[in-house]
DNA sequence: GATGAATGAGTCTTCATTCAT
DNA sequence: GATGAATGAAGACTCATTCAT
């Protein structure tokens, strides 16, 4: 099948390849050949849309930022799960454990925790367009539920670490850290054995 | 020029330099000579006590890849907490968070984290070094509160990734995502807010 | 500064700027800069068309390999001297005599004697390619002389060391030895003297 | 049997080291520390008693200068073989082609060709100390078989050539192009090969 | 005297970026 | 607009030489 010439989506396809190329090496190892390459252009074609390789790297966090907690926020302005805030919270968390799982989707957040110490630009910015962001969200329904009664009344600080750390760890172990020999665990069992641990704890309970 | 000399101790102190270095720009970015001078020595030297850049991450690896989770093993095996189990869980967060909210004392995860994909070899040996024996800990202690009846049967992969995820973002929130002009929450604070979590979740009880 | 491109000759003529510096000052010694410099390119350029420093060396004897020898075969092959034997070696020890003296032209084997020790592979080429080349020629020659009954059946070792020492020797003084204050000797005055003496040797003959 | 330390032996063995990594390597790629090493001393012992790694080759070149050149004077001064002027000629042709068929003897010679043109000092140093003698020699010899009637008078630039030539061929093809797969020609048999072929020529002579 | 740790100048090599075509 | 040859700054690594011990 012939590819048509889209001379609009080519900043696009190239910011693909820079996340693929940048994803497997890291950005300072990742030559702009490859990327270019990859993206089926010629080296000089990069410099036409981007000032350098910095600003490849920028575009690519500043494209992929909306990502994940766009649809995190989106999920839950729907009014998903009609309303009900347990539920709506169990399944943000098997949505971002599931997304998550994918190594292509977890590419560009994995570039950002390794890149961030480096580029304190981009670090404040996913610090403001994500984190920020999803501390929101998470602060959000923590509210809805403590004012409903279901959920008791704990520092958001701590629900967002119990949240969020799960999946990166999850994410962890499925790409960098994979054990060719095992196979990961299916994301489902992960997020609902996550969710019904942010539920209910793991102590045992006696029923009166 | 000085010329001092001080063998025994130089490679670690050079280890010390290279990671002090390799946390703040990466492993690609860093300059020997900027280790070198960081440990005050001469460029040279750093090639007295190792092969290469590259041998350097990897003995700095090798060196910090006991640090925490031997502590942990210690704390355990300690028989700390009088035996009780879950006592002893939360003992394990609260040291974890705790020592991962020291950003000296994480710089060793971060830079693993950041160049495992880069370096194979490295992610493999975190993995054997690290990663399988804080999941022999946290699983230990799950199979005998389960034994006790004090905790409920659940997936090991799901507790681990309970037990570490808070830490990891804890640790990132609090180094390449801090916000310079809001405080870190204090770990003993966040520490005790996940134990808590963990062992109770965030659904109310209605007493019977 | 000028920006020329001449794909097609580049890499021949960075070897030849290589052969100059390697025949200055050897292979080690030569700074892959000046080469650059007496090629009229940029450092990079070199790495454009050879690996490494070492592969230009490699790609420099593979290309002179033909070079004397070819010559030599072509002369013989080309029956010059109307099929006469004695005549044929007369000739061919003229004509690399003369060759040999121009010192552009011994740069080459000057350089292969000079560094083949340190290269073993250079060596073992330099052999295949041309000294059994041309000890072939020198043995063809001498059998059919012999068969014609105008050569005495010597030993072809003897014949070849013979006909190439002496050149070697032109070689070493008219170059490296060269005396500034002496001329040295014209090519045709020795050609002609070596001749000589390996036709009718140094005794003088009583005529009957 | 334990070695006494004889220091005035000191930079004897030194330079002997020095001409087994120099000829091995070539002097660039020498290390001072392997030189110390093979001779069993420490780096710091080399600089006691040269200024620096070229003093070294210096002194080498300097040591071995009178080597065989001195044997050759010696062996003619000496009136061995009675005063009879072809056999002193053919005993130093075999004498020499003997030496220089072990490869340890060669070394040197090796070493000067390898290096000369780097170090033009050295050059001229082996010009005056060594080819100078040898011409000598060669002219003596020459002018003497003249006198007596036995030689013809050729130029002795000539003879030179021809006595020292096959010397360097047999010399280079039993060292650095020695086929491991094929014997070297005994040394004898090459000797009295050239001999007769520098006494006699290659021509058939008809018996008058 | 002897050692070998330390220094730092020197070079190969890479690769982001430019620009003639 | 597109290409990819060319540039040259930058950085890892080596090793002759020095000198504290």
């Amino acid at each position: 099948m012939a590819r048509v010439r889209r001379p609009e989506a080519r900043p696009d396809e190239i910011l693909d390849a820079a996340l693929a190329v940048f994803g497997e090496v890291g950005f300072a190892a990742a030559r702009v050949e490859d990327i270019a390459t990859r993206a089926g252009v010629s080296k000089g074609v990069i410099y036409l849309y981007f000032e350098s390789k910095e600003a490849m790297l920028k575009a690519l966090v500043r494209r992929l930022a909306d990502g994940m907690v766009g649809a995190a926020e989106a999920l839950v302005a729907s009014g998903a799960a009609g309303g009900d805030t347990e539920k709506m919270l169990r399944t943000l968390i098997t949505f971002m454990i599931t997304q998550i799982s994918n190594p292509a989707a977890s590419a560009a957040p994995r570039l950002v925790l390794a890149e961030a110490q480096r580029f304190p630009e981009i670090a404040a910015f996913y610090r403001d367009a994500v984190i920020a962001r999803a501390t929101l969200v998470i602060t959000g329904l923590l509210k809805r539920g403590v004012a409903e009664g279901v959920f008791r009344n704990i520092d958001p600080a701590v629900l967002l670490r119990a949240c969020a750390g799960p999946m990166l760890v999850h994410m962890f172990l499925g790409t960098v850290f994979a054990d060719p020999d095992e196979p990961a665990p299916p994301p489902e069992t992960i997020a609902a054995g996550i969710a019904d641990l942010i539920f209910n704890g793991i102590k045992t309970r006696h029923s009166p």
